[in-house]
RNA sequence: GUCCCGUUCGUCUAGUGGUUAGGACACCAGCCUUUCACGUUGGUAACACGGGUUCGAGCCCCGUACGGGACGCCA
């Protein structure tokens, strides 16, 4: 049997990374054993789905590379269907029609509710004859339940687990205007798509008894279900569109790397061994349903940007330079041309090197493409003394000698260094200050090279003339 | 309230009856160094609690506490 999964997101908000987990999950099950990975888009409730939701989710998916193997199928284009089996099961009295309005069910749950019952429909149409059926009054229509015995899902994360059928109530499975309800339109779906594994969030965990009661009355053989727990906001608290929840877009926007948010989201909730940073190749190799824990799990930014960290050291130059630019661009204080973009271009291996995010890099390669005059920051104006400014007036000369290559400015800067008595942090600080107007920069002599001879003697001259003038 | 699920360092986890309870992030200290990073060495830090079962329990059983989820003509 070919597996088959499917993320299936309801497009009524954004793509959090709760729903980012399980469509990796299911992603990699798949792929994991050679099967199929589908999307299907649970828009049924047409009052709260939007197109931009649907975009969004599309987008997320796209940036995590986590792409559907067939075009996604909306759910609400099946309606048809989804009325066509409830008729069938309506047919073979698996269901009925029930008359209740919703004034009377809202009583009936603050009634139950009120003498700490639990809630639940209480069955008044199962066996009337329908001919007491109430004029004007469209019916839905409910499965019937069994009222005795357990229903039994056996999960492949939470084991088996177990529900006396006395727990469930008759649920709706068409509503009165005839359009199906989630549960309903899930499985005759999960059943139309040939679904073999439905992995989803624990949430769903209840739900699935009722499920599987569908899926009795109809015949059908049920697929597999694991139910992985949900991702918590960093305090524990659940992750809701009201409470930490943002859209995986919102990672990209932060500058972080989809490689790096797919292999913390891996971590999260599955482990294998030690092992702790994953390639997509390792992960799908790696992955199964036997790693995935139980307990819910919280977010944990200063891991995801540790990770990121890793990622982007590994990251292609030339894709980070274009990320850069991209973020660069736009910013009235610099100037993007050619000649910056080759800067940037050049030091890009030495400035990945101390980046935690694609944000950070940008900010780190900011001074490329600057204009004079430089802006300083307090740490290198306080460094930037009349000493400093002196020994730069003496190295400038030197440097104006020197063979702009690496090797070159590192023996010239070494070579004064020694003739001079002094340290090589001595000469490098006073100089990383003029250069890049911070005190934090890739080595000198790359960061030297890469803005060239012209443009190093530049600032530098343009350091000593006005910090001299402070 | 009822039902279901869970509980190992601050966080993510390894661990499937015998371990000095391992790793990663974070944190602290040292080393490296041309700043910052990276790297590296070391350190602080956990089996929720109470009963069983067993020669022996983080691992098995039962309670308790705490946390989460579900109880809609929402998904």
């Amino acid at each position: 049997m070919t597996v088959r999964t499917r993320f299936a997101p309801s497009p009524t908000g954004l793509l959090h990374i709760g729903g980012a987990r399980t469509a990796l999950f299911n992603y990699l099950f798949a792929r994991h054993h050679g099967g199929t990975f589908l999307l299907r888009i649970e828009d049924t409730d047409r009052e709260r789905s939007t197109r931009e939701a649907v975009d969004v989710i599309l987008q997320g998916l796209a940036w995590l590379g986590l792409d559907p193997d067939e075009p996604p199928l909306f759910q609400s284009t099946r309606a048809p269907r989804h009325a066509e089996i409830a008729q069938t099961l309506l047919a073979a009295g698996h269901a009925y029609r029930c008359y209740a309005t919703a004034e009377e069910l809202r009583e009936m749950r603050e009634r139950a509710t009120a003498e700490g019952r639990p809630p639940r429909y209480d069955g008044r149409w199962r066996d009337r004859d329908p001919a007491e059926a109430p004029p004007g009054i469209a019916p839905a229509i409910r499965l019937r339940a069994p009222r005795e015995g357990e229903t039994v899902v056996h999960d492949l994360v939470q084991g088996t687990v177990r529900v006396a059928n006395t727990e469930l109530d008759d649920m709706i499975i068409l509503r009165s205007d005839g359009t199906p309800t989630y549960l309903h339109a899930v499985v005759v779906d999960d059943h139309d798509m040939g679904i073999t594994h439905v992995i989803r969030g624990d949430d769903h965990l209840t739900n699935t008894f009722r499920q599987v009661q569908i899926y009795d009355a109809l015949g059908w053989r049920k697929p597999e279900f694991a139910h992985i727990p949900l991702i918590h906001g960093a305090d524990g608290a659940k992750l809701s569109k009201r409470h930490g929840a943002v859209s995986v877009l919102e990672f990209e926007k932060q500058g972080f790397l989809p490689e790096a948010l797919c292999n913390y989201l891996l971590r999260l909730g599955w482990g294998h061994g030690d092992a702790e940073i994953l390639s997509r190749e390792e992960a799908i190799r790696l992955f199964d349903l036997d790693g995935v824990g139980r307990a819910a799990s919280r977010m944990d930014y200063a891991k995801l940007t540790h990770l990121n960290g890793v990622w982007l050291r590994a990251a292609d130059d030339a894709r980070l330079a274009e990320d850069t630019l991209h973020r660069l661009a736009g910013r009235p204080d610099l100037t993007l041309d050619a000649t910056t973009r080759a800067r940037i271009e050049t030091l890009m291996p030495a400035l990945k090197e101390r980046a935690k995010t694609l944000a950070d890099l940008a900010d780190s390669a900011a001074f490329l493409a600057r204009r004079l005059p430089l802006p300083f920051d307090a740490k290198a104006r306080a460094l930037l003394t009349e000493d400093a400014l002196a020994l730069l007036r003496e190295l400038a000369p030197k440097l104006a000698d020197t063979d702009f290559s690496v090797a070159a400015i590192d023996a010239t800067l070494r070579a004064y260094a020694e003739t001079t008595g002094r340290k090589l942090g001595a000469i490098a600080q006073p100089l990383r200050a003029a250069l890049t107007g911070a005190t934090t920069s890739p080595p000198i002599d790359a960061t030297l090279s890469a803005l060239g001879k012209t443009e190093s003697l530049a600032r530098i001259a343009a350091a000593t003339e006005t910090m001299a003038l402070i």
